[in-house]
RNA sequence: GCCCGGGUGGCGGAAUCGGUAGACGCAGGGGGCUUAAACCCCCCGAUCCCUUCGGGGGUGUGUGGGUUCGAGUCCCACCCCGGGCACCA
């Protein structure tokens, strides 16, 4: 570097100093310490406490061991940007970040390494620590949580006890103590499912009625078992091919019972409640679609009684959102692992039957067998690239029960079995994929709904209809429209007892046990007779076993599927008193998902200290409210919730569904004050970065290579190509913050990293672009502190009329940005204002550079409180206020205006802004120019928009 | 296939209510300062045509239509890119 560069020219040595100096300035003093209204942490030296409050959250951080790259932060950024711009506002802010720390990395870090995943995760936790504190984050550090924390898992174990306590009651609509049911059986208001008497079932027998209703419950599911490693995998971790992922090992699929969380309870909610929400449209869109939710019916189709002794005695169930189309039915399909396949398969085809029917099989059966076969081959993919309607007839009729119609059944892969019944009724005219399959087996088309006119009607030609329309062929439905037509066909099948009417999703109840270590023990131990019993709150938390055999245990194929604490026998028992006397428990040996400690962190923002309660009712109440004053009060309809949530759109289903359904049954049960957790969410896009490729396809480190667009792009001398992509490390394309810290500073990586587009867009990195972001604020520190000296160089003097209605529209125009978190036009306002400063001749006058530090304050904290000390401003400028604009210096005395004559500008004014249409008119047509394209010509009629344009007709 | 976003200079983007398209920045070009360079400061910059050198005119926001005095913005059809879902009855 030249030594004759001045010694205070604002350069990334001297960010580094005053921002290490602000940063522990800041944390010393406590700065962007947020009161409570009650309870800890509510001590309030500079009495905010009473202010507006304003709860503002990141999504929170797994502690990766390879630490943060520049795209982690652009969210933190602008957050932190919008609680520093809403305290300089008049808000109380809170304004915190922890970890999720539990999960998959760590426990298998310690299976390469042997560290124990908590000394990993606190490893991890101190580096994305320290990078991100060197930002100037101002966080409410006292309120930081890990997840991994005893004092924090304690809580999320508390939840599962009292969501395992727990029952939904339909008639409420709402979560209710399992007591309380338990009470219900026991005054004989509701019957026991046997129809016993309560006080007849042993403790036994009542535990097991009772689990039945749980809203947490045990339930068998498929696992997938892995005994080469001993242990169970996550679906992302098995191949296509059925191997483990690390070891290529046979999995197989076992059955184990897991624990489940009856969200499906709260379908109708989760989706209702969305309207209440300031999320995107595309968030809720996806939600909604995740849900599921149909309308429809059960219909029930007896097999026909020539069909064979075993066949005949059953009925098919089916489901249909389609009830009203019942009369065109004209085949139906089970799913070929419905459990009703193997009785309804006939022991011969009929003479005469179809040989298309029969997949060249000799008995139904060896059809079946076939088809199974087939299928079970498949993957995922084929199932979703051939969408070639297949499939063999089981050699059964069923009745429809509408007309008595005898109709033939099927299995076939297009009917899923997760889905509503597993099986079908197929109305090939006003279904596509039943209409494909009708055409491939050659069955009968019944029209049931009228298409249109313009519809081509000429079978085979045309293809189900799906529209509305009215009723043809269907009897007493005849004329109806599809609505009608539904309610009306509902109330025949309920009737006459061949169906009901009925709401499917597709939620799934959540599986919520993994067989895992490094995640919260589920706080469960079982009787000898097997039932599940929660341990006691008093007796929370239960701490993971320290003991942990990392090495695989290889284990053989006829093995049990053992998860990790299995292994740690002394702890796999306990002796408790649980009201029955000191008896000897088995525990449970699964923890809970990752998805588990993310659930409910933003409640232990707001009281991290509490260890009677999970957190303080009266700040639960302050923070979680609905605030009026929020800025954000258009949309406010009292669900309440933190104010403002940002994060990637990738957590946009399962984190975001799974938090609000714990929060709806902390809100049933008492705990929380509001409906939904997140009243306003915003995703931040990503950040790109180019990636470059060698002739083989491998990505070559980014940082090396060198040359561009046009003369061709090379590394280590041989030719790579460039692509775009997601910033990380298998693109190598990585771009450290750490080495943004040391070229330019922390305020210069935010300001950048702001600037470069709107916070919901995804945007390239260009480091070379970062030093456009240093040099504004190089020309700021320029117009305020002498280069040389590093004195204050500001005039006392009154600044220009011009200056200060510069100032005052900026000071407007930026604040509306802000608000809005358009920073990237608050910066180029912020920009253009610097450049007016720039341009005035003579030292900057002090109330410029006052007004103009309080701006920059949110973007470039350091920075601004260096300069707000050198002004001599009282206190930080954290706490300063946030300059209000005069009215009366937004409106100019003259305004230029376009003039246009029929529609195209051929001319400029200058007029004052609301200068009526003469005065307009006159100065218009004074224009040499607009004179010329008006000349000989009638003026047909003039539109004025004061202060806007004019525009002449001739 | 269906559902969401989105297409504006060499690049990132701006134009918030239908009213001067291209703010602000990067890269580029020219000039000033300097012995020189860096830094810094000022200016230029969609495109084509005409020009008496003051300026004037045409075309331009993915494509084609439309509404309007006026369209990047609204409507219709289509093309391309990104994301989500995907035989969910």
């Amino acid at each position: 570097m030249a030594d004759d560069m001045p010694q205070h020219r604002y350069d990334a040595e001297t960010a580094d100093e005053l921002e290490t100096r602000w940063q522990a300035q800041w944390l010393a003093d406590g700065t962007h310490h947020a009161p409570n209204p009650a309870g800890h942490l509510a001590d309030d030296p500079l009495g905010v406490a009473d202010r507006p409050k304003l709860f503002i959250m990141d999504m929170f951080p797994y502690p990766s061991g390879s630490g943060l790259h520049v795209g982690h932060p652009l969210g933190y950024i602008a957050t932190d940007v919008y609680a520093r711009f809403k305290r300089m506002s008049g808000f109380n802010v809170l304004h915190t970040m922890g970890f999720d720390a539990f999960g998959l990395p760590a426990e298998e870090h310690a299976r390469q390494t042997g560290e124990h995943p908590r000394s990993n995760t606190e490893n991890n936790i101190a580096n994305m620590t320290r990078q991100l504190d060197r930002l100037g984050l101002g966080h409410d550090k006292r309120r930081s949580i890990a997840t991994t924390d005893e004092a924090y898992y304690r809580w999320t174990q508390w939840i599962f006890n009292q969501i395992f306590n727990a029952w939904f009651d339909p008639d409420a609509g709402k979560a209710r103590p399992i007591a309380e049911l338990e009470a219900q059986f026991a005054s004989g208001e509701r019957t026991t499912p046997d129809g016993r008497a309560w006080g007849a079932l042993s403790p036994s027998e009542q535990r097991s009625v009772l689990h039945d209703f749980r809203l947490a419950y045990v339930s068998e599911a498929p696992v997938n078992w892995c005994p080469g490693l001993g242990t169970v995998l996550a679906n992302e971790e098995v191949t296509a091919d059925g191997r483990s992922d690390r070891g290529n090992f046979p999995v197989f699929k076992r059955p184990l019972k897991q624990w489940m969380m009856r969200i499906t309870a709260y379908a109708d909610r989760l989706l209702e409640d969305l309207d209440l929400l300031d999320w995107s449209d595309s968030i809720k869109t996806m939600q909604r679609n995740w849900i599921g939710r149909s309308e429809g019916a059960e219909v029930r189709f007896a097999v026909d009684a020539a069909s064979g002794d075993a066949a005949s005695a059953t009925t098919i169930d089916v489901f249909t959102t389609r009830p009203d189309t019942l009369f065109g039915a004209t085949y139906m399909v089970l799913a070929p692992e419905h459990p009703l396949v193997d009785t309804l398969v006939a022991d011969a085809y009929a003479d005469n039957v179809n040989p298309a029917w029969t997949a060249g099989a000799a008995t139904p059966a060896a059809a079946v067998a076939a088809y199974r076969a087939r299928v079970e081959q498949m993957t995922d993919v084929d199932r979703q690239e051939n969408k070639e309607k297949t499939g063999v007839y089981l050699g059964v009729h069923a009745t429809n029960p509408v007309n008595g119609e005898s109709i033939p059944v099927f299995i076939a892969d297009y009917v899923l079995m997760g889905y509503g019944t597993g099986a079908i009724m197929a109305v090939p005219a006003q279904d596509e994929r039943d209409w494909d399959f009708a055409m491939e087996f050659g069955l009968p088309i019944i029209r049931t709904v009228q298409p249109p006119a313009d519809f081509d009607d000429a079978v085979p030609g045309d293809g189900a209809y799906v529209g509305d329309g009215p009723a043809v062929n269907s009897s007493f439905l005849d004329g109806l429209g599809v609505e009608d037509a539904k309610a009306s066909i509902i109330e025949w099948l309920e009737a006459n007892g061949s169906g009901v009417g009925m709401v499917t999703t597709k939620l799934r109840d959540w599986l919520f046990a993994r067989q895992r270590y490094w995640g919260e023990p589920i706080p469960i131990v079982f009787d000898d007779d097997g039932n599940p019993i929660s341990i006691p709150d008093e007796h929370l938390p239960v701490n993971l076993p320290e003991l942990i055999d990392w090495a695989p245990r290889q284990l053989d194929e006829d093995s049990e599927p053992e998860p990790p604490l299995g292994r740690a026998t002394e702890w796999a028992t306990v002796d408790l008193d649980l009201g029955d006397g000191m008896k000897t428990y088995r525990r449970d040996l699964n923890v809970m998902p990752q998805w588990a400690g993310s659930c409910w962190y933003y409640l232990r923002y707001i009281d991290p200290v509490s260890d009677d309660v999970i957190v303080e009712p009266t700040s639960e109440r302050y923070w979680m409210g609905s605030s009026p004053t929020d800025g954000l009060a258009e949309s406010d309809e009292g669900a309440g919730g933190v104010d403002l949530y940002v994060g990637g759109v990738e957590h946009a289903v399962l984190h975001l569904l799974y938090s609000r359904f714990w929060h709806k049954v902390l809100f049933d049960l008492g705990h929380v004050s509001t409906a939904e957790p997140f009243k306003r969410l915003i995703n931040q896009g990503y950040i790109q970065a180019a990636a470059f490729q060698d002739e083989r396809e491998i990505y070559v480190d980014a940082a090396s290579v060198e040359g561009d667009a046009q003369s061709g792009f090379t590394f280590d001398g041989t030719p790579v190509t460039r692509s775009f992509g997601k910033m990380g490390k298998s693109l190598k394309n990585s771009v450290t913050p750490d080495d943004m810290y040391a070229a330019f500073g922390a305020d210069t990586l935010r300001l950048y990293e702001m600037s470069m587009a709107p916070i919901t867009q995804d945007r390239p990195w260009e480091t070379r672009s970062v030093v456009g972001s240093q040099r504004l604020l190089q020309r700021v520190w320029r117009n305020i502190v002498d280069e040389q000296t590093g004195e204050l160089a500001v005039s006392d003097d009154a600044p220009s009329e011009e200056l200060l209605r510069a100032l005052h529209k900026t000071i407007d125009g930026v604040t509306a940005d802000m608000d809005n978190l358009r920073y990237n036009t608050a910066i180029a306002k912020l920009t253009e204002m610097n450049n007016e400063v720039t341009k005035a001749a003579g030292p900057t006058p002090r109330v410029i550079a006052d007004a103009m530090v309080r701006m920059l304050s949110p973007l470039v904290p350091h920075m601004a409180e260096e300069l707000w000390s050198k002004l001599g401003g009282a206190g930080s400028v954290v706490w300063a206020h946030f300059p209000v604009a005069d009215a009366s210096y937004l409106v100019d005395d003259q305004v230029e205006l376009p003039v246009q004559v029929k529609g195209k500008v051929r001319g400029r004014v200058r007029l004052a802004p609301d200068a009526d249409e003469s005065i307009a008119l006159g100065a218009a047509t004074a224009d040499e120019n607009v004179a010329a394209h008006i000349a000989g010509a009638e003026i047909r009629k003039v539109i004025y928009v004061p202060g806007r344009m004019i525009n002449i007709i001739v």
